[in-house]
RNA sequence: CGGGGCGUAGCACAGCGGUAGUGCGCUCGGUUCGGGACCGAGAGGCCGCAGGUUCGAUCCCUGUCGCCCCGACCA
């Protein structure tokens, strides 16, 4: 992608009103503009990052066998009033309104009571037991206050999972693959996320929460420094200071972004919406229900909330929305600007032509310091540079944006050794 | 929804009861060319919106809308 193209621009001073990390850095370097409060456009930059994390969170999803469908937004008021959950919590949470005719309609803020539905239409015995359907898609909710950039939104990015099993063994033994399935998420995200017990709210007594530690985060959460055993303050009997009962390590508090959650919801949909199977024995049952939720565009916040600098983002290598950040630097001598462009662009196109499409800034009007906080504030994981100056020392200078001496790669060697480093 | 802050050029801000300015950015010309350069010439404003006070309001008053923060609430 030449830089010169690319819709959307850095911006020199921050918005005035950027309070979160995550809100200035994504504004600033052209990631995501705000339409309104709690409310932002994914521009090219921000939506390449998006779709890396939604990437990871499909293969993950798909990896314990569960399959993507996508549900409608736009939703209507019945399944809703047969939960109860048309007024309670109703309109406090849901966008309701009227469509034609007169029609109650609302916006989807959860998809329980359209997926549960949908399961009934196609469970008919055990056979068709158990299976898992998960969605990626913006959900709507009438925050109270929507903050903190894209960490508290009112439309934000949902994958939702919901499985649906025979017996409440077959409901563990799921759970603890999705459990799995969403620390893999995180990891492979940048994001050390600690799993939390915690209360599931409406839903049931007990669930899981992934909670990433950061004084940023709106939620207190008293964690074993040893073993990582963790509990929500909403429900913690401890308090820092305590030994922890698991391991008998100190537990500590902190502040944390919950980036996930997951939790039992055993029959109460089925309930709502009785949805039950033939088993074996040919007795009808009850099906029971596991439910996941991970906020990609919360990902995001919360990744910039952690990997940043004073110059900007630090993005880890799996969410770049470019591996390589190539900046050509022109020269006095426009035979020399010349050759340099020459050899910029070579280089672009043979990294291109080994599948790492880098982001070229081929700007002929900018100077190098204007080149290099851009560079730095855009935070892709390696920045090289093709200058008069790095061609009279025999290539081109690499720079790591997590940190490191730059040093000079010979151009023969380049593409292999950029290979080599976004890989590892 | 309670409390607080802020709305003036694309962005960040200053200003003032007499119809608006600075920096950055933008356009044109020239010089520069490895950490946001410099010179010159330009373009760009319903001073958030509505009402009130006043001879006159961007400025004072009231209301309203919007954004941000704290609280309440919350996947």
């Amino acid at each position: 992608m030449r830089y010169s193209k690319l819709f959307g621009k850095t911006s020199k001073t921050a918005p005035h009103d950027a309070d979160s990390t995550n809100a200035r850095l994504l504004v600033q370097g052209g990631f995501v503009d705000q339409l309104m409060a709690g409310v932002y456009t994914y521009l090219p930059l921000g939506l390449r990052v998006f779709g890396k994390v939604k990437d990871i969170v499909r293969e993950e999803m798909n990896a314990i066998g569960s399959q993507e469908i996508l549900m409608p937004a736009l939703l209507p008021k019945e399944p809703w009033e047969q939960t109860g959950r048309w007024t309670d919590p109703g309109p406090e949470v849901m966008f309701q309104f009227k469509g034609r005719g007169d029609k109650d309609l609302g916006l989807g803020w959860t998809h329980e009571e359209i997926v549960t539905p949908l399961a009934k239409k196609f469970i008919r015995s055990y056979k068709d037991l158990p299976f898992a359907v998960y969605q990626i898609q913006d959900k709507f909710r009438n925050e109270p206050r929507a903050k903190s950039g894209l960490l508290r939104g009112r439309e934000f990015s949902m994958k939702d999972l919901y499985s649906f099993h025979k017996d409440q063994a077959d409901l563990d033994d799921f759970y603890e693959k999705a459990k799995q399935a969403y620390s893999n998420v995180y990891r492979r995200c940048g994001l050390n996320a600690l799993i939390v017990e915690a209360s599931g709210g409406a839903f049931s007594k007990y669930s899981h929460e992934y909670q990433v530690l950061t004084d940023h985060g709106e939620d207190i959460i008293f964690y074993c420094g040893s073993c990582k055993y963790a509990q929500n303050r909403e429900i913690s009997e401890y308090k820092a200071g305590d030994k922890c009962p698991k391991c008998g390590g100190e537990m500590k508090e902190g502040k944390a972004i919950e980036v996930g959650n997951i939790f039992q919801l055993k029959t109460r949909f089925t309930d709502a919406f009785d949805v039950t199977f033939a088993d074996a024995d040919g007795t009808k049952k009850k099906v029971i229900m596991g439910c996941y939720g991970i906020g990609p565009s919360r990902v995001v916040g919360t990744v910039v909330e952690l990997h940043n600098d004073d110059k900007g983002i630090i993005w880890p290598k799996s969410l770049a929305p470019y591996g390589v950040h190539l900046v050509m630097l022109t020269a006095k001598d426009e035979a020399v600007t010349a050759k340099v462009r020459e050899t910029a662009e070579r280089l672009a196109g043979e990294l291109e032509a080994a599948g790492i499409e880098p982001l070229y800034d081929d700007r002929e009007d900018a100077r190098a310091g204007e080149k290099f906080a851009d560079a730095d504030l855009i935070g892709l994981p390696l920045r090289l540079v093709v200058s008069e100056k790095s061609l009279a020392a025999g290539g081109t200078e690499w720079k790591e944006r997590a940190g490191g001496e730059p040093r000079v790669v010979p151009l023969k060697d380049a593409v292999a050794e950029v290979k080599k480093f976004l890989a590892a």
